[in-house]
DNA sequence: GGCCGCCTCCCCCTTTTGGGGGAGGCCAGA
DNA sequence: TCTGGCCTCCCCCAAAAGGGGGAGGCGGCC
């Protein structure tokens, strides 16, 4: 099974580069290039690539305004483009990354790295996987590491509390009302005050805002999960 | 500079397994075995070693424990143990990887990699890099975009706010009461009400709870960086 | 100039919230 | 058995929050 793949980037020698490499290799094809975003979008449509090298910056529509659109599209219409990306740039600096990675970049390696390399990633990426240069994968390690690092000392707090008063917890930072509190544990109002009260004092906050803030920090609440539809 | 490394896996012939290939190069010295986390932590005293290859399932103590215990000796001695966990493992569960990266290790592989690739990622980390098996690294990729990609929809509802009114916003999604807000903001309580009152209407939410809620939700605040002194 | 959005502050009002008690039932451990 | 913690609910009360107006100043835009 060949993998099929676009390579693209504003600079037509580091593009041919590339295409040599990985044309070089029994199993990968390179079917389609372009020098910027909108070319990408365009010869992605009609190459359908499995995978797509691209680079950030780039004249025209950048490699990222150019990921998020490709990759939205697939979401949506569903299998028309149905390609992975592999971000390649020579920067490297958080803010892309972070960004990258919400486009729904599969991949983000520095255009440093060894040609070998290079191929493992095409396949692993391919083959349903993600690669990140080491130092990038680093980073996010630390990163997610500390926000459920953070949660330690305050998890601690939240042993305090008892089963039902974590429950009310939650609930609170569901944004739920003291009556919808009630309404969702089969209680009365009078005793989900009784609990917000405990849970309140117990974790020394002022109001229900507070503990909020609190839920998330110590992640009994998480960001990412949640509708939002008040 | 030879990279010095300990094997911790309770199966002596896995462990002879992983050594031999790690010895076969020319950088990489195999200094110290173990057959536990127990045995693990001593070895680590006594032999310094730069990486430590560790498994998870053993007796005595488990091999995440033990990476925990490494790494908080290395955070509060400093200097002592300054070595690097990349765990090795058959098993793969969300859960585990989660508890690795807390713990602080700089890798997660499964036992079927290729032995290039071991040799790979422990050159890796010793540089510095990090190194996560292609599926995991895509796991965590998802997360992370999860995590900020609901912020898309609900940053959009943001935008619809004045300057003035995410400032507020965000002060409400600090725990600041109305009062602490104006004296943040200095302007008078009465303002703040205002603000308060077309921020909730505006994007469509009851009280500041479900502001603070929608403000973790959609990224105007992140866990992870407060201190939740209140 | 006139309009409009934003920021600022004021009034009055109702609802919610949070604090301070008290009280009964239930269950586990001393 | 009795004590203590937990869950349940009640009372009263003060403070805060939220909704509904109105109003003046200020800066940009047509």
């Amino acid at each position: 099974m060949m993998i099929r793949v676009m390579v693209v980037d504003d600079q037509a020698l580091v593009r041919r580069g590339f295409s040599l490499v990985l044309d070089n290799e029994p199993d990968i094809e390179v079917v389609a290039e372009a020098g910027n975003g909108l070319e990408a979008i365009e010869a992605a449509r009609e190459y359908q690539p499995d995978i797509i090298l691209m680079d950030i910056r780039m004249p025209e529509m950048d490699g990222l305004e150019a990921t998020a659109r490709l990759l939205q599209e697939k979401r949506t219409e569903a299998g028309d483009t149905a390609c992975r990306v592999i971000i390649l740039t020579t920067f490297d600096p958080d803010e892309y990354v972070f960004r990258a990675l919400q486009a729904g970049a599969s991949g983000f390696v520095l255009k440093d790295i060894p040609p070998e390399a290079l191929v493992e990633a095409v396949r692993t990426v391919a083959d349903g996987g993600a690669m990140l240069s080491p130092g990038i994968t680093q980073r996010l390690i630390s990163q997610f590491a500390q926000k459920l690092g953070t949660g330690r000392n305050l998890a601690e707090r939240l042993e305090r509390l008892t089963t039902r008063e974590r429950e009310v917890l939650a609930a609170i930072a569901d944004g739920k009302s003291n009556a919808e509190i009630a309404e969702a544990l089969f209680i009365g109002p009078a005793t989900v005050k009784t609990h917000v009260s405990s849970v309140l004092s117990k974790l020394g906050l002022r109001d229900r805002a507070q503990a909020v803030v609190f839920a998330y920090e110590c992640g009994l609440a998480t960001a990412g999960g949640r509708d939002v539809g008040f």
